[in-house]
DNA sequence: CACAATTACGAGGGTCGTAAAAATG
DNA sequence: CATTTTTACGACCCTCGTAATTGTG
């Protein structure tokens, strides 16, 4: 039987030119690489080097031999590379979400039922969402609305509303509540991985100058640092606590208030099972 | 390095289901297709079977392994077979001929002239012939009829001339010479292996009924045994000598006489060139 | 004389088969 | 108890590397 190695070995020699070269690209000494190919060519019951005493080159045998064991390597490399893709996916929950906050409680949410699972997640726009979970990149995705449609796993997951975070010397500071307008025109402190909020905050606050921060920690510190309003979220408020010298004030346009619906496909319904179970019992709060 | 060999033994057990069953298959001991299946997944870093302590059971992951290594081993022994076909091709002159007359001379010049060749000969109708040595299939074609084509080299071969052979006492054996009107409607022997002469014979003795024989010691046996007329011709008279008791008269019809033309593509005129110089020689004489 | 390919030969590793163990229906 | 898989162990074959040979530019 012909074996992959030996057709490495071909390539290989056929790459390099000569044998002692090809022997040193392989780790192999060069007379065990001039066996191998001499029993090669036995297997094959055919000759694929002209020999000059001195010379080894291909023949046009060797050369169409060499073009089909490219393929053939190939083709097994593609093997191993697709089954330990799939290997990898059977052992991980991708999920895709809107906005940063769901993900907090889901993560180790499904970490904790499914502890020999790997858990990937990822923001994207609602539509790359919707696509991605047809497509089996997702298996679970968070939207900020309820989809129904046959073969769509469906279950409400919570809530959030956003706030203002301003400096107790910002004139508006001591407001009960505002509407996004109410700052819209000033400078505002905002973070890059907000998923779907941007939306709201190009839609509704189009005259106000963002200074956006790619990451939690430098926007962390600019807004205990300056006197720059941002925005928060009961949800943010209640993983990391009220920020230093800042009033929170509720925001009260619509748009400002979010349900979270975590969808699945419904062939995959029975593998999260655990999952759902547990975000539609009376007792779940995302903390 | 993933091989072959063990991509066909995990193939094995996935069609036998056991391993037992497989190493009987593949002449292995069922402890050595153990481990062997064990090393597999050892190096592809997946298991690909579900143990029960008693039972072996492919996994989704085993299925996956199992499919490509189906197309890996299918495309390996492609190769083989691809680059024997190619190296037997490289090794021998492939002729068709539109009837049996010039191989008798054609073969043997051809073997002696490349005696490190294989020459293979077959018949077959004219428009085969020409399709045949533009796909390669032949490396020489003899017609009846030069053909004057770009990337085509064509040489006048040599004439056939075809007579009737009769038994001394039917009415027209004191002809000189005969049409083939004149025998129409009687009842001859004939070979099957002719070639394009068969056409003749159904055109111009619609009437005749032929007793075909398949094999040419049978149609002697019957030529030398019975007193029904057949055919010949002065190549086959010169090879086989003068049937006994039988007298041989020329047909006169112009499609009783043939005129041969040896053909090949015009970019492998130079590998025959050792051939066609010899025909066109003056020297030359069909024997 | 450096470099390339082949042949000879001894050592080491890997794979095989036999034997034994464990488990199942 | 027959069947199946896995582990243990010793033997053997195969391939490797070193060294030597031959041939070339």
């Amino acid at each position: 039987m012909i074996e992959l190695g030996q057709l490495e070995q071909l390539v290989a020699v056929a790459e390099c030119g000569t044998l002692s070269k090809a022997a040193e690209q392989l780790h192999l000494s060069q007379p065990a690489l001039s066996r191998s190919i001499q029993k090669l060519e036995e297997e094959l019951q055919v000759t694929l080097f002209e020999r000059q005493k001195n010379k080894l080159s291909l023949n046009p045998c060797g050369e169409l031999t060499v073009e089909h064991a490219k393929k053939v390597i190939g083709q097994s490399r593609d093997l191993v590379e697709r089954v330990r893709a799939f290997e990898r996916r059977q052992r991980t929950v991708s999920v895709g979400s809107c906005a940063p906050a769901p993900l907090w409680d889901i993560v180790p949410l499904l970490s904790a039922l499914y502890p020999e699972m790997t858990i990937s997640s990822e923001m994207k726009s609602n539509d790359r969402l919707l696509q991605g979970l047809g497509d089996g990149t997702y298996q679970m995705i968070v939207l900020p609305e309820p989809i129904q449609q046959p073969g769509i796993h469906c279950v409400r997951y919570g809530e959030e509303q956003l706030y203002f975070s301003l400096p107790p010397a910002h004139p508006l500071s001591g407001a009960k509540a505002l509407h996004l307008k109410d700052l819209d025109g000033e400078t505002m402190l905002l973070l890059s991985q907000i998923g779907f909020w941007h939306e709201m905050h190009r839609e509704k606050m189009p005259n106000t100058h963002f200074l956006v921060q790619e990451e939690d920690f430098a926007f962390n510190e600019l807004v205990r640092a300056s006197a720059l309003p941002s925005f928060t979220s009961d949800l943010a408020i209640k993983r990391e606590g009220n920020a230093s010298n800042r009033v929170m004030i509720p925001i009260l346009d619509p748009e400002a208030h979010a349900t979270f619906y975590c969808l699945c496909r419904a062939d995959e319904e029975k593998k999260l099972s655990a999952f759902f179970r547990r975000i539609e019992s009376p007792a779940w709060k995302p903390s």
